[in-house]
DNA sequence: TATGTTTGTCAACAGCCGTTGACTTCAAAA
DNA sequence: TTTTGAAGTCAACGGCTGTTGACAAACATA
């Protein structure tokens, strides 16, 4: 609470006072992040494409919080306070329109790979500083993960 | 601490006189966990099956420490003073053996997918304790990760 | 001008944290 | 039997945590 009045240019006693308890604070900077509706917007035959650039390329500061919510989610797990609020969360912004966008009988499981394999290499970009690979192989990397997203929608993997 | 020296039916000051500080006990218990040697044993084409099956079919309570030791680290990487010793961990254990086997000069692309997808299910799976899935449906996803997983590591994602 | 409300600071609280040093118990070696 | 060293407990420390209540300044409204 401290760090993060500090960080505002606030005492950390008005942050309580606005927001309550710090997991009330926790829940709202939850649902104030952007949530997974910006990736339904496009052709669904652009999907794995537009997403794995989004993954490979968006630099984290520029990011606009899309992945951010998921990696706070991801981080916060330990935490079994934490984890029923997150767990809500994830399923009610992530999950629940997803599997909607899909469609299909199966649309659980293929969204279960798609956003598995999401969280995964955000954290695996995050925990390193981005990927620590040379130009050519990240262009690789983008360009497998497109083929790799796509067949998760298409379910064919 | 004290939680730690209760679970183990000990004075919390046990735990600090043994291990010297909280982090030198958290270093230990991630080199104490299970590497990823264990995956690469087995014939090369059977990889990806064997792989989706101990992700998708291993309870976790029975699950040797393997996929702990990632889940430990992932969970851990918001504190500053923890990520250094994970990035470490993680890349010893995990990166360095997997890109030694998996040979070829886009070695670590690969293994950056097979583990990024790997820290996702995983994490995934935990978060929501199991996957909440039908019979019908866990076995679709156990197959599906199968293939995908070999699909990475035979570099034709 | 008087009044009430928002916006904010400050000090203090109770409680938890990791760690330490003094102390006891106990078994093995001399 | 004495001695030594390990195994373990206990209380206490300084520091950090989230939260609260008293108070001050600025500002809008009557």
């Amino acid at each position: 609470m401290r760090d993060i009045g500090r960080a505002a240019g606030v005492d950390a006693a008005l942050v309580s006072r606005y927001f309550g308890s710090k997991e009330d604070l926790f829940a709202e900077v939850l649902n104030s992040c952007g949530s997974a509706k910006d990736w339904f917007e496009g052709d669904r035959a652009d999907f794995g494409r537009e997403l794995a650039y989004e993954l490979v390329y968006d630099p984290p500061e520029m990011d606009e919080c899309k992945l951010d919510g998921l990696l706070i989610m991801l981080r916060s797990t330990g935490s079994p306070k934490a984890a029923e609020i997150i767990r809500r969360s994830t399923y009610e912004r992530f999950y629940a329109p997803f599997i909607k966008w899909l469609g299909g009988d199966d649309a659980e499981v293929r969204s279960r790979m798609v956003l598995g394999v999401l969280m995964g290499m955000a954290l695996s970009r995050d925990m390193s500083g981005g990927y620590g690979l040379s130009e050519e192989d990240t262009a690789r990397l983008c360009e497998r993960l497109a083929v790799l997203f796509q067949n998760c929608i298409d379910g064919d993997c």
